[in-house]
DNA sequence: TATGAATGAGACTTCATTCAT
DNA sequence: GATGAATGAAGTCTCATTCAT
């Protein structure tokens, strides 16, 4: 609109990329909603442009594809995860009893999986279809995975040689989803649930690590 | 009723509901294979009727919808499982001991999982999408979580009140999916994963039942 | 099922005749609500076997088509069309002041409509597609046309040549949708509407027959 | 809005919303032909896009069902059964003789069915499927009665208190199938029902309005 | 770069009618 | 004659993606 022979352009840039990042999230966070309320299949593209206040066109310069989506989700999730991981993994809680550990570890990810519920059920559904998705949430729990060996084995005695990237593994693929079911639960019986998760990890842990 | 003289080929009679029997589970094979193989989206109806050698009216006399094919399976499913299963749930497992128990029906779902690839793959997928199959899963897990709490029942030693449903519950939950995702890893992973998963169970519930 | 050697078999073959017409019957009447309720496209013809509770094999048997089944309705409606205006038009009538004529026919034919809803509404719904309905529908209204035109050429006074087939033709072709329409209003407009339709009628016959 | 220098060519612009508007009035005019030809329900909305040289993608941008073109028909048909109307409803012609605006009326009505054959055509077989067409139609019937009560309205000598409303309506729903049914008849045949369809309307109106 | 009207392959499903039993 | 499971052509409608403007 106001073009004014283009003289102070160098500022002009930001605003723009600005505008798209806020385009990008509005069209992550409805196409989050919508994938969690009716599915991966059952979402359009249209609809989803059109809740962002997106047109449709620009909606396909950020993501080459219906796909891309779902991977931008992931991304996103992931980076979510990995901040609030990161608050827990530091030195000083390999200080801690094991069980401070883990409650606090079960917490974090329960309020999580609360917090973003697509997290786990656009994995779910997208499972098989898209390739890359899987890639993309195996390599989350990858880096979960390898978190959680790092600060396990900081807790080592060194007497056995426990192998803690299997141990993290086990964790993370057996609690995870318990947890993500706990939240279709009832209130009480969901905090029961929880609670048995860290019964769960715990007795898994001391197996191993029986002076923690 | 009456067939005393035809005493052979007794397999031959109700060539009505022999043969649509036959159909229904060549149409139940035919889309397993199909849905595993390209995801519930990407496989037709079509495709499914003309690899099932069966026409796609037919189909549709047999089943009322698209849906309606996972749902069959879904049966098919829980029948399979509850056989097997049934082959450990007697009275004489309770006296062995429990890491017994344990191993053995970690086995029995593993190898299941292994010979049914279809039973978590399409249930994974579809969740959201089909309630009706959410809820057949679910009930297909409760069968078996009741059924777990029963026998896990018999092993109390009277001191404390567990609550075995719950405890059955978190098992079925966390060790499924967990023996799920062993079937993608290689061969020498997935054997140790299946250990895990045993060690992982096997605490959890002596934590529970510490004589056993 | 009990085929005793075949010895009395004259008498046989009446039930089996009274069986299919009421079977005929029920056909007509399921199907007649089914077009009112659903109109003809929507209706199936299994739909109509299965309320007739006729197989469908059977249905087939008595028509050919879907088609002869309106033709079937159409049939049975003038039929009791017929009959009604049996007892009209007898020569008594011909003395009685022509507004009392009119107002009994037209109180006949809405009473009928009343009774008959599918009447009017099948041969609307059906026309174009049905040739063979079409014709049937106006073969019954040509003998309503004719029997009309009789009866109001035995008060002509001779005076004045008057074709009485296109004062009936008009008569029946503008009257009947009129009373037709008056069904789906309130009571109150509705007997307004019958009130009218008698002043048109009469009117009409009036500016050709002013001495009745 | 700001065109000052491109003075020639005006028709041009909005080439976008002129194409549209040409495909729409396409696809109105084939389904209009075959609905006519074939009937409602034997007309695929296929056959209408490849006729109307318009791809079925976007015949479904313009029209949501297929029974929303139906419904675009009959606004089609509203607008121009009022133009044509309009001629006539002005104050001059309440001086003429009654006669004369009935025939007139007639005239008018009958060349329009001429015109439009499928101004009834598709009313009377669509009546029941699709419900907003029947309100539409009666809307349309509803804007022509209104008209005439008014016109007739003018007339009145005031001596009697006369529901216009009423007479319209009986007038539009018993001349108006006369009228089409007339459409199907042979020359000769046809050109005696209108005049028949004048002495009706006029008879009619005569006994409410003696003096005319 | 931004837009959104346009595209058309192909999916699911129906149903009048038949004919083997 | 009676039955009803079987058939498959064909219909309506969707939607991811493109590209002219």
């Amino acid at each position: 609109m106001s073009d004014k022979l283009s003289s102070v352009s160098t500022i002009r840039r930001k605003p723009h990329q600005a505008r798209s990042q806020e385009r990008v999230n509005r069209i992550l966070d409805v196409a989050e909603a919508l994938f969690v309320a009716q599915g991966y299949a059952a979402t359009t593209t249209n609809e989803i442009a059109k809740q962002a206040q997106v047109p449709i066109g620009s909606l396909y310069q950020f993501f080459s594809d219906k796909k891309a989506i779902v991977q931008g989700l992931t991304v996103r999730y992931n980076q979510l995860f990995h901040e609030r991981l990161a608050l827990l993994n530091n030195a000083e809680l390999a200080k801690l009893p094991l069980s401070t550990y883990v409650e606090q570890l079960i917490d974090i990810t329960s309020q999580f999986f609360d917090d973003y519920p697509g997290y786990y059920a656009i994995f779910m559904e997208v499972q098989g279809d898209v390739p890359e998705v899987q890639e993309a949430e195996d390599n989350a729990d990858t880096k979960l995975i390898t978190d959680l060996a790092t600060t396990l084995a900081q807790r080592d005695t060194g007497k056995d040689a426990v192998d803690y990237e299997i141990v993290a593994f086990v964790l993370v693929k057996a609690i995870g989803p318990l947890l993500w079911i706990s939240l279709g639960q009832e209130q009480e019986f969901q905090q029961r649930l929880i609670l048995e998760a860290k019964r769960l990890a715990l007795s898994y842990l001391q197996s191993y690590l029986p002076s923690s």
